[in-house]
DNA sequence: TAAATATAGTTACCATGATAACTAGTTTAA
DNA sequence: TTAAACTAGTTATCATGGTAACTATATTTA
């Protein structure tokens, strides 16, 4: 395909091109596959993120709501509406600041705390199965 | 991060890891600037897609719907819904197989094929960008 | 200290991915 | 040659990403 449209480009080019559509395909597979391995445990990418930021936290057992957005790079209403639902799931729960009333702290239950350990050795090992 | 969960790993897992989430990483930041500048041309990853599996096509000027699934990897009521955009936006035709009247044949206008030719070189560009 | 600015979170709306269930043709097989 | 199975495409519904515009609270600054 790409010899196609890139006469006018240096070789050097072409690879970086070549690689780079080779790195989105390995990665959109493995997105796929981690994704189907997620649903099986009612979690998405992002909401085991969530749930891995806040455990990872050393020092603290809850972040602020504006935190996650930042660390994980999610824009805040997606944020919002998928705290939401964990907190439903009973996998979080969210606690009026005082300090700061704006802001609610997120924090793990032990349900989503057993929730992460369950699913990280499949997590780990579907990686290891698409890139060993 | 990954030392804290990966205890029991061998070091050659622990570095698929780090190289699946590195690749994860780098495939979603090129992603992320595609989508940008394809965005300021009325385009996204799979529309482009859909023109360049049309124009790529040696001795053909049309496919079918399922062909064009069947080649991007994607579902057909996603394809239905944006072959049905991209015609209204004038960058494709669609019209009935006589043989099969089941299936459509989907082809790029002249406005599809000066799209594509407009696009690519700073698709080219955007990737060397972040790959170089 | 009052007004302007900035920040935290939400709501409303849209784009883009999926699956399930449907209609309408086509092919296979009893 | 009709009934069953398959295939092409659509519709309905849902999940998950985004931006713009809003409310409420904090902070800065004139």
């Amino acid at each position: 395909m790409i010899d196609k449209y890139t006469g006018h480009l240096s070789t050097h080019e072409k690879d970086s091109i070549e690689e780079a559509l080779r790195v989105m395909r390995k990665a959109s597979l493995l997105v796929r596959n981690i994704e189907t391995y997620f649903s099986a445990h009612n979690l998405s990418q992002l909401r085991f993120l969530i749930l891995i930021v806040i455990d990872r936290e050393a020092n603290r057992s809850s972040l602020y709501a504006h935190e996650i957005a930042t660390r994980l790079d999610v824009s805040r209403p997606v944020l919002t509406r998928t705290l939401k639902k964990l907190v439903e799931d009973g996998l979080l729960t969210s606690s009026n600041d005082e300090e700061d009333k704006r802001s609610k702290k997120i924090a793990l239950t032990e349900k989503g705390a057993s929730c992460l350990s369950e699913v990280l050795p499949g997590y780990f090992s579907e990686i290891n199965k698409l890139m060993g």
